[in-house]
RNA sequence: GGAGAGAUGGCUGAGUGGCCUAAAGCGAUCGCCUGCUAAGCGAUUGUACGCCCUUAAAGGUGUACCGGGGGUUCGAAUCCCCCUCUCUCCGCCA
């Protein structure tokens, strides 16, 4: 969420920004029910004032047994003029409130202007695509051959999207989750946490998710419940409506977590293999800072990213998106895109985000600094630190052998209870 | 799932229709006192939104906020209804 006062005198500059992203957002609506609102909100205040006075009189003046029937009489109707004001101002409220809600955040002025993905300007890559003497496969023939990743069984047990892992492929997710959690915590600065699955609606609209991506999440039936997309949510709402101590900042923690998504409006794509599932495993990691540092942050957090991949041994290539790729609402956003032998491309593993404080407003996100008394709201920012079910890919991709065994990245090997090689799953 | 008790400021905790603009204590900040520390004394103490003033900051002023929502009333922390959460006991359960 923007600002009100910043929309209202800022509004040239956000209509650019904003058209700069594509789709469209009424701002005239905005400006009519912002007047609106003021309008009736000066009224309203006007005559609860009034009230206030007079019943103190009313009250002092059956105190001392005097009459006070010509000013309950006057009050009665100052009070039902009272209701229907507040009644049209929640409305106006309400009206507002969606608009704003469906305003995305302003791009930072390093973002370059483009359409899609094909506009991410490449901001450095790493390494080197591995030299195969055999054509390359890709990972679900790999996992299937080895028996570690079963997607009939998967799909039995629940339907499409879903995956059952088996034997060294199971220890192969779970090795990652502690790899990476282990690496973020020792030697990144972070602290780890473990949330809930599910949070309820309020959560979701504070970090963005709702009102406007309802479809894309699970809701569970009969309660205001739903399960998480990232464990950016639940993470970022533990400081909802708080006031941090400056002293605390940077606040930065990292999380393990199941993620489930619905995909609605992704039926043909990436149809086989672990890349698009409705439940997958994720390293999120998440920082709490002051304004004037966060674009530092975001660095640090996705050089934090980045080591993973570096650690693993597997090439790849970090993007800023363009104006027209961000996320709803991000300010700045790096990909990195793990090449994947097999599919003979790039493919995201992490994204990390300066979301400035377009979330901190929704969900209430201040500090206050130790020099004054006021407060402001922080900087949040999150990234992957990784996708686990995509480093399973890039790992079977980029490490596997000509007799169709995998070899153990070094990084993985203390983690991996001796197996160094993964070979056919009995 | 059943029964009961609760939710008040940064914290503890009073307050059962109008001097609540929320007592008192603790904490915090600033000052006084003292050679230093402790004690003591005094002052200050939240958030949001609107309006005025202003380049801005600061300031002034109004309104709202006693878990959330609705109702009664000239007037609600206080009375009524619904919801959420916490605690205790019983049942079930990993």
């Amino acid at each position: 969420m923007l600002d009100i006062r910043f929309i209202r005198d800022n509004i040239d500059l956000v209509r650019t920004k904003l058209a700069d992203r594509g789709g469209s957002v009424d701002l005239d609506q905005f400006l009519l029910m912002d007047r609106k609102r003021r309008d009736i909100l000066q009224e309203v205040e006007a005559l609860r004032s009034e009230r206030n006075s007079v019943s103190k009189e009313i009250g002092g003046r059956k105190k001392s047994s005097q009459d006070a029937s010509d000013l309950i009489e006057k009050m009665g109707s100052v009070s039902s003029r009272i209701k229907e004001l507040d009644e049209s101002l929640k409305e106006t409220e309400e009206t507002l409130d969606a608009l704003v809600m469906t305003i995305p955040n302003v791009p930072h002025e390093s973002v370059v202007s483009g359409m899609g993905e094909a506009d991410n300007p490449v901001a450095r890559q790493w390494g080197e695509k591995p030299q195969f003497d055999f054509e390359p496969r890709p990972h679900w023939d790999i996992g299937e051959d080895l028996r570690i990743l079963d997607f009939a069984t998967g799909a039995k047990i629940t339907g499409a999207r879903f995956t059952l892992y088996r034997g060294a492929g199971a220890l192969l997710e779970r090795a990652l989750v502690n790899f990476m959690l282990d690496l973020h915590t020792t030697k990144h600065g972070y602290t780890e946490v473990f949330t809930p699955f599910m949070v309820n609606s309020e959560s979701m609209t504070g970090t963005g998710q709702l009102p406007k991506f309802e479809e894309d999440l699970f809701k569970i039936r009969g309660t205001d419940y739903y399960l998480i997309p990232t464990a950016e949510v639940p993470v970022t709402n533990i400081h909802r409506g708080d006031i941090l101590d400056e002293k605390d900042l940077p606040l930065s923690y990292v999380a393990y977590s199941a993620c489930f998504r619905a995909e609605a409006g992704s039926y043909g794509k990436d149809t086989r293999g672990l890349i698009r599932q409705h439940q997958f495993n994720k390293v999120e990691m998440v920082k709490f800072t002051r304004p004037e540092e966060s674009y530092g942050e975001l660095e640090k957090l996705t050089s934090n990213a980045e080591e993973i991949l570096k650690k693993l041994g597997i090439h790849f290539r970090t993007v800023s998106l363009c104006t027209g790729d961000l996320g709803f609402s991000s300010a700045k956003t790096y990909d990195l895109e793990a090449w994947m032998p097999g599919q003979g491309g790039y493919r995201e593993i992490s994204s990390c985000s300066n979301f400035e404080s377009f979330q901190a407003r929704r969900a209430g996100i201040r500090f206050r600094r130790e020099e004054n008394s006021k407060v402001e709201y922080v900087h949040t920012l999150n990234g992957s630190g990784l996708a686990v079910g995509r480093t399973v890919v890039a790992i079977l991709e980029n490490y596997q052998q000509k007799d169709g065994s995998v070899i153990v990245p070094d990084a993985l090997k203390p983690y991996m209870n001796g197996i160094d090689r993964i070979v056919h799953n009995k």
